[in-house]
DNA sequence: GCCAACGTTGGC
DNA sequence: GCCAACGTTGGC
């Protein structure tokens, strides 16, 4: 099992939307890096954190789980969504999402300040300077930190 | 709103 | 392939 994090803009879709939603296709991803993740990388089962990104605060807010594995998003063919990508080929999808399932809200969000002042998790990709990936990697163990510092 | 740090586009 | 211009991300 791999474990990830995910951004997201809590003001176009938060971790409330999620566990609303129940299950939901992580769909808008737009930068191949983080495409390359949800295609290949990201397997059923695997865990990710949501990330709340421009918001107050910014912080780690719950966690989910790969109940799908990649697959084409379908925002792309769709015009009159935000991501639509008229040079996507139908038959060759330039961009995928894996379907997640809400596991559940954190009793307390992991801010970013917090996350900044652990030195266990000053590896994190997140806290990397200039590092805007959408779709990252955490370590086992950097992830059962988020966990411990969010009850 | 500002702007640093990227990623992408397109002329050459 | 180079690189300037432009667009986006995302913290502050």
């Amino acid at each position: 099992m791999s474990y990830w994090l995910l951004k997201t803009e809590p003001s176009s879709y938060s971790i409330d939307d999620l566990l609303r939603d129940g299950k939901a296709g992580w769909s808008g991803v737009r930068n191949y890096q983080a495409r390359n993740f949800l295609r290949d990388g990201m397997k059923k089962g695997d865990r990710a954190l949501i990330y709340h990104s421009s918001a107050e605060p910014t912080a780690v807010v719950g966690e989910a789980e790969v109940v799908r594995e990649g697959h084409p998003d379908p925002t792309q063919f769709d015009r009159k969504d935000d991501h639509y990508d008229p040079d996507s080929p139908a038959d060759e999808p330039r961009w995928f999402q894996v379907e997640l399932k809400a596991l559940r809200k954190f009793p307390h969000p992991v801010t970013l300040a917090e996350i900044k002042a652990e030195p266990d998790l000053r590896e994190m990709l997140l806290i990397r300077r200039g590092m805007r990936l959408s779709v990252q990697p955490v370590t086992k163990e950097q992830y059962q930190a988020i966990v411990r510092m969010a009850r």
